[in-house]
Order: C-alpha cells, then structure tokens, then sequence
DNA sequence: ATAGGTAATATTGTCTGTCAATCTGATTGA
DNA sequence: TCAATCAGATTGACAGACAATATTACCTAT
C-alpha cells in the first residue's frame, strides 16, 4: 500500500493540457501553426480522445482556436486585440495593485521586496532567461494578495494570450531596467500604503509595456 | 447540390455544448448537481466522446467544475466569490459605459433607449420571464460597442457565473423598477456624451446589484 | 504555361466497444 | 455503533472504425 499524498491525482487529459500550455506559452509553436492530432497523439503518446478533450479546454482559454473539420491552430494576434488586453490589465493591475496597498501584510510586503530585487538582478545582468519568471513571480504576490480570486484568474488568462508579446519586448534596450523601475515604484506606493498612488503607477506601468509591445509589433 | 449559408455548419459537441449551457445558465441543475455522462449521453442523444469534449470546454468557461474520478457539477457560487465577481464587473461595465459615451453612434444611443423601455415595460409590468432577456439586450449593445471585445469577453463569462444570482434579484420586490431607473441614468449619461458620470453611474448600477443580490443569498 | 476541375490523400468528427481505476453505498461482522 | 469488505456504478483512457470534409497532386483544355 502506497501513500498518496497529492489531493488530487493528475490525470492523463490534465498533463496533457499542461505540457500544451507551456509549449505553447513558451512558444514552440509559432502563431498560424497548425496543431496536428495524430502528430500530438505521437509525440506526447497519449490517446485521442485524451488529446482531444485538452484541446477542448485550450481552446477555451483562448490559447488555440478551432475551426470545424480543419482542426486546432495557434491563433495569431492582432495589435488590436493586443491593445485591448493591455486595456483591461491595465484596469486590473490598477485595481490590483490599490487593493494590496491597503490589505498586504508586511510579510508579504518584505517578500515582494525580495522578489523585486529578483528581477532587478536579471534585468541589470542581462540575463534574459529570468527576466519573464522573475518578473511573474513578483506579479504573483501582487495578484494573490489582492484579495480578490477572480482577478487573478481573469488577469492569467489575459496574460497568457500575450506571453509572447511581453517576452519580446522585454527585451527591447533598456526596457527591462525602466520596468524595474516601474515595478519599484508600484513597490513603494504599497510599502507606504498609498492605494490611489499604487494604483497610478500599476497602470502606468501597464500603459508603458503596452507602448515597449507596440514598437516589437511588426507593422 | 445544396446551398450553404453558414461560415461554419454546427458540430455536435457544439451544440452541446450550447445546449447544457443554455439548460445551466436557465437553472435547470440545481447548484451542486452531479451530471452523469451516461444519462446526459442518453438525454442528447450523443457518444460519450462528443458529450465529455464538451463538458471540458464548459468546465474552462467554469460554468462546471470537473473532480478527478468524480465527474462534473454545477459549483455551489459562495457568496465571497460571487462578490469578487461583482467587483470586478462594477470596473469593466464602469469602463464600458465610459467609453460608449465618448464614441457610440447616435443610431446606437437610439437602439439603447429602445431597449431600455423594452425593459422598462418588463418591469412594469412585472413580467419576470422578459426581465433577464431585455436587461441582457440592453447590456449587450453597450458591451458590444465600448470598442473593447476582450472587456465583453471577460464580462460575458463572469455573468454566466452569476445568472442565477441575477436572476433571483432582479425578482426582489422594487428591485426590477429600481434598476430600470439605474439603467436610466446610464443612458442618459452616454447620450449626454458625459464620460465620467457614465461611468459613476454604471458603477454605482453593479454596486446596487450587488447589494440586492446579497440579499437574496442564504445565510 | 496556366486556369480550372478531378481524383487521391490526409485530417477531422463522431461513434462503438472495451477495460482498469476509482468512487459509492450497502452489507456484514466485531 | 463502528469499521471492514464487497458489489455495483461511474469515470478515465484506449483502440479501432467510418463518413464527412479539407488539402494536395494531378491532369486536361484552352
């Protein structure tokens, strides 16, 4: 008898979504690129039916679209949509950001510190690796501590439909510092426990990663 | 050789899906009911294939949640997290009403007011099968011309969560009348091409739902 | 050579059937 | 009464089949 102390077992259809997701976040899959079922099926050795159920919960996060009897593909983004997305980050992120000014615990506060300097480190080193993961982990304290579930969850299926976008111009010269600086202050406002100011520079933070994404955009 | 209209012909699990939100969003399962493939499979007249695609796109639009070896059911909506989603909506249908005010047509401001009487005459008339679909009328156009599809996208999937809250106050007594005069003030306000109040109202219309919808919650 | 049409191939949509793993509820025994 | 056990119900996953549709390759006529 073994002892299983996971909650809940993951299951073969959730793997699958998962590997999806990264691959696609990560992005192996240029957009436009069709995803095949049978070359799925193969490379990740699991059934169809099994492949297909995940597709089915890709494609309602938004990260592939499917088109009847033509089957799923990577969707390419337009710069419109884009700017909406950053539109409404920048509501959230906003609100987010007011909400932790008032309701952080100073633990959490110190925590976000550390992970500031985390992305300070990458952006100064150049390391452009660390730069996203650093970057969403002091994110995520942000979005955790807000108080408020749905924000977060709607703000990570915001993000993830523009991951590629917030890579690439991450790694414009210079943006990486200038977001550090940015995130810096959005630190600040909620160290001081200033919501209306947190909030101010969450969504000028926003409005300005929305402009570095515009200048990567190919006309 | 037949004539075909549509772009894209419907496929079952389209209209499964279609189907068990509809019998979901109208409450036809009451919160906590488990749904058994084989009996659904036996109700639509479907495989199980079709049937569990489809329930894996409704379980990511979080309309059913899905345990491991346990199957789907409708969620039960705390009253925390029902009231996570009304802060959020009171910030997007802020910003859309905002933004229809700067930039609808004045065939649009027409057809608005058009619908609000629409609903005006439902609540008068306390005809409470009319309320929800001349209310979502006048919601969709403003939602549909903010100029922002991510901010209905978002919208449309958080209010799916919370049909059945509105539902429920809407029928509150005074409440239907009440919020015909908020969605007044809305109108008003976006044919007076006055942004910032607009918004005000809007805002403060999620805030009254809210409370209203409170109300009717259990203890 | 090229536009247009046709045949061949590839891919998806859907169904059926199977089997093991897991959950649920009832029965039994202490 | 409680716990252990067992039978039935249900889900998770697979394989295979076949029609409908889309894609590609090929061929013909201008």
């Amino acid at each position: 008898m073994e002892l299983d102390l996971r909650i809940t077992r993951k299951t073969v259809q959730q793997e699958v979504v998962d590997k999806l997701r990264q691959a696609i976040l990560s992005g192996t899959f240029a957009p436009g690129h069709r995803l095949v079922e049978a070359e799925l099926c193969e490379a990740l050795g699991v059934s169809r039916s099994s492949l297909r159920e995940a597709l089915r919960g890709l494609q309602a996060e938004h990260l592939i679209e499917i088109i009847p009897n033509r089957g799923p593909h990577i969707p390419v983004l337009t710069w419109e949509d884009a700017e909406e997305i950053y539109e409404v980050r920048e509501l959230l992120e906003g609100e987010a950001a007011m909400r932790c000014a008032s309701r952080m615990s100073d633990e959490d506060i110190a925590e976000l510190e550390v992970r500031l300097e985390a992305f300070h480190r990458a952006a100064r080193d150049e390391n452009p690796d660390d730069l996203a993961g650093t970057a969403a982990a002091f994110y995520e304290i942000i979005l955790s501590r807000c108080g408020n579930k749905i924000i977060n969850q709607v703000l990570a299926g915001l993000l993830a439909r523009i991951s590629y976008l917030r890579k690439r111009s991450m790694s414009l010269p210079g943006r990486a510092i200038k977001s550090y600086e940015e995130m810096r202050a959005i630190y600040e406002a909620i160290a001081d426990r200033n919501a209306r100011d947190a909030r101010k520079v969450a969504m000028k933070h926003v409005a300005n990663a929305r402009a570095a994404a515009k200048q990567t955009f190919p006309v």
